[in-house]
DNA sequence: GCAGTTAGTTGACTTAGTCAACTAAATGGG
DNA sequence: CCCATTTAGTTGACTAAGTCAACTAACTGC
């Protein structure tokens, strides 16, 4: 057996979507049973979750109106009504009359009430605590990461989070040799060898850099890193834009576009004539945007590199 | 603002555990308005979410009895038998009588129920299905990872899932220096420059590959890599260990003895003289199974590196 | 001034269970 | 073999958590 499988690592490969609903749908029977326990009669407190949810919704605002809070909670107004006098008789809830609308009956919790909450929401805090109270700090973190990707991934797309350009940071440049070798494996079917190069590149980049020659960006979106590209000095009149890429789930944004601009913008400003790129025909969108920013093919050549027969293409731009 | 920053990118920092338990409480309200939703008088279905756990647990078996489906699902018998008969008056359940036990009344589907279990089962697959179907099959990969580490992570701790060694994937380099170059930032405050290192170590060592006298181990553990070693020609008669690396979570498991042991059966089945390897003084839990390996001390050198003052040391031993 | 709407309340009811007593069958000790 | 105890399942009575609709008082806009 090969030392080296093709196989690849990390991200789980794409499922069928039979699949993944399978999966969705155990996990949250999963969820459901977990958690479910938590939300029984509150935590062996005498109310029940929807009561407890009332107090949140309560202590959340300094006052409401049970308008609000029926429609915050979707819940029938005459039951809320019920739920609240409950409250107003065991002293928890003050219900005021409206200054401006004397249909309106004003709430907020007394002090009483203000007590009990804090209470309930300590009896919460320490059920969950309970739950993670055998997790390392690192395990914590890499629950709550997960936690914040099936929300974002579940939640409904409204406008996706800006992303924006950041500086190398350590970490980045493993993290860009992993994505680069497990995408180009998925995508492209190239080997290892290719994560070689970039892990090659990178560390040269790394312990050779220069900030008056050279430069290098980060797109970050949602506190993950969705591309990156490259600036390296080649000789004091040529520079090289080098391993620009774009998360799959991050394309069609114009991020590559925009870390292509900012890679010419610099080279002007660093003073450099030429900005040279080498890339393979496969790498269409890539194409696409050099062609749209004005760089022009100089050179073609097959070669066979990285388990495939190749078509490498140099690119060039005059500053 | 020099180029390459010093804060880490890639894992959040462990946070403060009372974030963490307000983080944890708010994905659950999420999850639970999000779910919530398709628990409810089931997906427009005349029943209710208990009769279709009954019918869920009753397609799952070929036969069951009525106190073992009170059992899984936790359900007062007396209900549960209300609800088992309005199945069979609805001709979608057959009631027999025990054999051994006449008590007993054997549970199963008829064809009416088998039908319209799955008919309630495409309901819900449909209805999940909806949920993702905006999402590109990287992300709905992703989702799934996500899933399936809130899952490992708030699952009771049995025997944590044993972990295996295995070779070297495409991606995993990348991995590797990106992992080494997070956690020796984290814990000794290394800076870019050891990454680049290790990019550069690996980045060799996968070009220049040579299966018959190097080789390569990765622990893996629940799908994710724990830690890894490599073994590495210096000449004929002289090998290297290199990059023994542990995550945080995984340690205490006797991985990185396990994988120091693999290196060297691995080194002396190859027909080497001397294993060595150098490492600096701080990392104290490697020292001590080189040591309790039988790897003697035979160089100590101070060095300025990777942002700190430090103490190289060479280790051999003779295999 | 008044018809229509809204904020909130109350009465009657439904639904989803819980609790306990019951019958029939099985078990095990004397 | 007899009998006390336990178990599988059923049924009656009840509770709890809501739903539905009619109601009162107050507001709005023509």
């Amino acid at each position: 057996m090969a030392v080296i499988e093709n196989a690849v690592a990390g991200t789980p490969k794409p499922v069928e979507t039979a699949e993944a609903i399978d999966t969705i749908r155990d996990f949250n029977r999963f969820y459901t049973r977990q958690f479910g326990l938590l939300n029984q009669r509150f935590l062996g407190s005498p109310f029940t979750l929807t009561e407890v949810r009332v107090l949140y919704e309560l202590a959340r605002r300094t006052t409401s109106t049970a308008t609000e809070i029926a429609g915050e909670l979707s819940l029938d107004p005459g039951y809320l009504s019920r739920l609240l006098s409950k409250l107003e008789r065991q002293h928890h809830l003050n219900r005021g009359r409206g200054e401006h609308d004397a249909r309106q009956r004003p709430l907020s919790l007394t002090e009483g009430g203000i007590r009990l909450f804090k209470k309930l929401d300590q009896a919460s805090s320490e059920a969950v605590a309970s739950l993670i109270e055998g997790l390392s700090p690192a395990q914590v973190s890499e629950l709550l990461a997960a936690m914040s990707t099936v929300r974002r991934r579940l939640s409904p797309v409204t406008a996706q989070a800006d992303y924006h350009l950041r500086a190398l940071r350590v970490g980045d440049i493993g993290w860009i040799i992993h994505r680069q070798g497990v995408l180009y494996a998925e995508e492209y079917g190239w080997d290892a060898t290719y994560e070689a190069l970039v892990a090659e590149i990178l560390a040269h980049f790394v312990r050779h850099f220069d900030p008056n020659t050279e430069n290098a960006w980060v797109a970050e979106q949602g506190g993950a890193v969705v591309g990156s590209i490259f600036l390296v000095r080649e000789s004091g009149r040529i520079a090289k834009l080098r391993l620009l890429y774009v998360e799959p789930s991050a394309r069609g944004l114009g991020i590559g576009r925009r870390l292509v601009r900012e890679c010419i913008a610099s080279a002007r400003e660093k003073g450099y004539e030429t900005l040279t790129l080498w890339t393979n025909d496969v790498l269409a969108s890539a194409r696409h945007i050099y062609q749209a920013e004005g760089f022009r093919l100089v050179k073609e050549e097959r070669h066979h590199s990285f388990g495939r027969d190749l078509l490498g293409q140099n690119w060039e731009l005059r500053l």
